[in-house]
DNA sequence: ACATTTTCCCAAAGCGCTTTGAGTGCGCGG
DNA sequence: CCGCGCACTCAAAGCGCTTTGGGAAAATGT
């Protein structure tokens, strides 16, 4: 069923018809309806190739995932950032093009998807620190927003980030507060921009507080349960092991838990842990009182501003790159408590 | 750059040049490779809307995730089905589009992606028990592949899914063997198919082996970490608590890993678990002796499976449904062990 | 030398829509 | 009764590509 056809079925023109159904004031009332129910009882629906041609625009939006080449694995933050993006979507009427890129044909996948003019906007996932697809979409001058930010390179760009420096401050500062001083980082990949601003705002905090900070019971590296659990099990092994850890993930958050019980410790009372939380759907830190002290901003809320700050930017309702900075909710939970009483003395 | 200002360019007709691009016989090789060259140069993509509209063919695939109206959630399982779907995809030129679909609004999601022939195919997500949608599919007449299956309605589609019954039959077997008599279920939501299945492999293994189904030590629900961690503590509790569990998914376990080890027991000894795993990237349960014992099968193959399916489908590779029924592995863990001796005497 | 393939290239139509520019037929005032 | 504006409707062009059906030049056969 396509136009030419309903609109034989109708007897009228597809002009006419075309215009009735996006409304347009030139066409009568009353022939209007009876398009319109003529569409809706043969199950009419335009060809979306054929309407994006026609008008120059794809009614869709790509996201580009960055897929490690360490473990081939997908950021599982990801489903929860596109469930928020896709409910505006949907709203917006665009539909959400998915590419998964290693690192090495990110660029030629940018460059098609401009190229080819399949979608109207990028929403760009997992900045690294001086990151070139920024410089690249600006050149190529297709709009996009940026689910984090990059530290080195143009700047001005569209983004949603998380307050991630102040955010991993606030929660050092917090374990320095109740006596810890051997505190170990677990973070992201290095190269990751927000890895990046959470150990400079955890690092901030302890020279700040006069502590030195100290490598060895600082990692980073691809976000999963193990390296969570792996990290805490070699740091706690450590003749002066930490008796608190600032962890990038709630994921690797469990992984740490683990290693802590397989040691025959407790949770918020040997060890201190603080952890970001994303507020994943299938992993709410936020039943009564929540396991995990966290610094909490909700993903899938990112995803919801990022995708509204794109569709604006594609129908020129805004002209000005946005920025937009969500700041943590700072939660307490079972996981901290004052630094054991045998460690005091120790340092 | 489009066809036409490319073939002026080279003084050729967009014939030509349509045909030296796509390789057809019809032009010199000479020509071809100057065609060729000057794309390169011009950094020239034909626009995937046009060509699809004229092939036909969007060389798009949906996938339409289900959000649970419940938690609002995406099942983190996606991600990795998504990226093996996505290798296969990008080897054969295709891209994905993904759509979020509450339960309310499927269907007409489903007619709309057809209708406006934007995919050439879909991958279903989660069917349920009599799934409507596959009939619907099947009315439609749109290639599509399911990542499960259902049990009633029409048979004759295609499938990508885990032997559940199978896999969870064994799991429940060698727990008994283990000298396990309350053996408590863990399950995914009531009406999905795969929750379906696996219960019904328990509770044969259960009755084949004389031991009554107790549905106080049964629940069902979306497979959060807390809910995990709620229906463990809860049936802990109990007068006559499960001595052990098998659990629908990882993330659940490590709820429930959680309960006993709070409930000062110790997994393995006191209390076993065997869960289901999907190989999830980044819950890898493989590092020298797994975690938990489990039921494996790699979601991301899956993926690739019905990626691949799909594509020949869409193709006319293969003209029957095609049904590929992947078998577990079972993989012994730290999270299983014998019936506490003090248990035994219960009986 | 001419007829006949073969090789190479092109003009034009068509995919299904939107949109421009141009009619129709109607009621209205003069 | 005529001409004008208004309210509707339509034919046709265009979006950027593929593909059909030729056609001219070059290569081959006799």
């Amino acid at each position: 069923m396509n136009l030419k056809e309903l609109a034989e079925a109708l007897s009228l023109s597809p002009t006419t018809v075309s215009r009735a159904l996006n409304g347009y004031p030139e066409v009568s009332e009353s022939t209007r309806q009876r398009v319109v129910a003529a569409a809706e009882a043969m199950n009419y629906r335009p060809s979306a190739r054929a309407r994006s041609l026609a008008l120059g625009r794809a009614m869709a939006i790509a996201h580009v995932l960055p897929r490690s080449q360490h473990h081939e694995m997908v950021n599982p933050v990801f489903t929860d950032f596109i469930a928020g993006a896709a409910e505006v979507y949907h709203e917006a009427g665009y539909s959400m093009v998915l590419s998964l890129a290693s690192t090495t044909d990110e660029e030629a996948i940018y460059r098609d998807l401009a190229a080819q003019r399949s979608v109207d906007g990028i929403i760009v996932h997992a900045p690294s620190i001086s990151d070139s697809r920024i410089a690249l979409l600006q050149d190529i001058g297709l709009p996009f927003v940026v689910h984090g930010r990059h530290s080195e390179g143009p700047q001005d760009y569209s983004w949603v980030d998380v307050n991630n420096r102040r955010a991993f401050g606030r929660a050092t500062e917090h374990l320095i507060d109740l006596g810890h001083v051997r505190i170990s980082l677990i973070n992201g990949l290095e190269d990751m921009d927000f890895a990046s601003r959470r150990r400079s705002g955890y690092e901030r905090a302890l020279t700040q507080r006069g502590i030195k900070i100290d490598p060895s019971i600082m990692a980073s590296d691809e976000m999963t349960e193990t390296y969570g659990y792996e990290q805490a099990k070699r740091m706690l092994a450590l003749p002066c092991p930490p008796t608190a850890f600032v962890v990038s993930s709630i994921i690797s958050a469990f992984g740490i838990r683990r290693a802590v019980e397989e040691a025959g410790l407790k949770l918020g009372r040997d060890v201190s842990v603080i952890t970001h939380d994303d507020d994943l759907s299938y992993f709410r830190n936020d039943q009564g009182v929540p396991v995990f002290t966290a610094v909490r901003s909700s993903v899938r809320e990112a995803g919801r501003r990022a995708a509204d700050i794109l569709t604006r930017l594609i129908d020129n309702d805004i002209s000005q790159p946005a920025r937009h900075l969500l700041e943590v909710d700072f939660v307490l939970g079972q996981s901290t408590g004052p630094v054991p009483a045998l460690e005091r003395t120790h340092i």
